[in-house]
DNA sequence: GCCGTACTACGAGAGCTATCGTACAAATCC
DNA sequence: GGATTTGTACGATAGCTCTCGTAGTACGGC
């Protein structure tokens, strides 16, 4: 079976703490702004991130709870992709301005 | 002795996970808004928080360590303030984005 | 059916953190 | 000096979380 979509809050559900501590953390930023920057599902394995499967794992299932993101299985894959809209609608510019801001930081380090 | 000022991040060493990290917490989003809202120094007893005095300093201390926020001694009180200017020039956006978010989302809760 | 790929679930460990209470320090006021 | 106000320091505790390894599941290809 395709496309079996994974739990996720609904969009009243989203809280901004959660989506702030979902992205206060380095490897989930990472995640986030190269989905940001793709504009396309992408399968977990395509990131190159510095843990193993399993934190890998762990990390894109905090995203998908915080409302970051939604999933849904593909094949052997899981396709990830942010819920820009959503989060759009609840907080007008908040995921480009952090996504902004760590490209930002991101530039400024040799 | 007045104006103390207490150690703090320099510009360049401020790091966006902190910052996040910071205010995806409740209790620190609220003083951030705060003082946001007041654009004045405040006294920590000038915030109405729902937790103890030694837990009040932790959550100011972690915003100072972070970067958000300034603060000084005055006579028998710790004045606080937001380094808006600072988050500004590292991260355009960033902190309005957020407090702006918080507002919406206070907005939504009945 | 069997094998490889992609990911998950579970359990564990180490470290962080939010909270508190008590004791203490610094400045002001009387 | 003594009392009051305001905040800090320290220790403790409970809970979270980032990390991993191992074992397992689900799908697709042969």
């Amino acid at each position: 079976m395709a496309d079996t979509q994974l739990p996720e809050p609904a969009l009243a559900e989203i809280r901004l703490a959660a989506v702030l501590h979902a992205l206060a953390d380095p490897v989930r930023l990472r995640i986030a702004a190269e989905l940001a920057r793709d504009q396309r599902e992408l399968a977990c394995q395509a990131f190159d991130l510095p843990v193993t499967k399993s934190t890998t794992t762990h990390h894109f299932k905090v995203l998908r709870e915080a409302g970051v993101i939604r999933q849904c299985r593909r094949g052997t894959s899981r396709m990830s992709h942010l819920r820009s809209a959503d989060l759009e609608t609840l907080f007008p510019g908040l995921l480009d301005g952090i996504l902004t801001a760590h490209l930002a930081e991101d530039g400024r380090r040799d």
